[in-house]
DNA sequence: CCGATGACTCTGC
DNA sequence: CGCAGAGCCATCG
């Protein structure tokens, strides 16, 4: 008796943790790429249920417009931000560049390059 | 069934 | 840029 959230939730997981290192993603693109438009929310309420031992890298998950959408001061909205720095994804006011660390974005590589974000060679 | 609640998103002012 | 409104959707009481 899977319902049908149970299918999507198992969908969700999969496009999370295939979030390339360095990458991020929105609630919104998750979904979408996971079959299941519209369920942003659903998006959100699983990476926030997930146990401390869980491997997804939710800290890829960032809200529209790369905007952090944990509450701020708050503990894990520290740690996202910190886990993002240490593979290069920089969040300045709150806030990652969708054009540079966007999953989708091409210019993603090159701009790295360019800028020599996350390694200061 | 109804109303309230979010790690949401978009539009408009 | 900030704020309000409205849509969206699974959960919960």
């Amino acid at each position: 008796m899977v319902g049908q959230t149970d299918e999507a939730r198992a969908a969700i997981k999969e496009v999370v943790a295939n979030i390339p290192r360095g990458r991020v993603s929105t609630y919104g693109a998750v979904a979408r790429r996971a079959g299941w438009p519209r369920h942003a929310r659903l998006v959100a309420r699983i990476l926030a249920d997930l146990p401390d031992s869980s491997d997804l890298p939710w800290y890829r998950v960032v809200a529209s417009g790369g905007r952090i959408a944990l509450p701020e001061g708050s503990r894990a909205r520290r740690e996202q931000i910190e886990r993002l720095g240490e593979e290069g994804v920089s969040a300045t006011d709150g806030r990652v560049d969708l054009c540079r660390f966007g999953q989708d974005s091409p210019a993603g590589d090159m701009d790295r390059w360019l800028w020599r974000v996350g390694d200061e060679n």
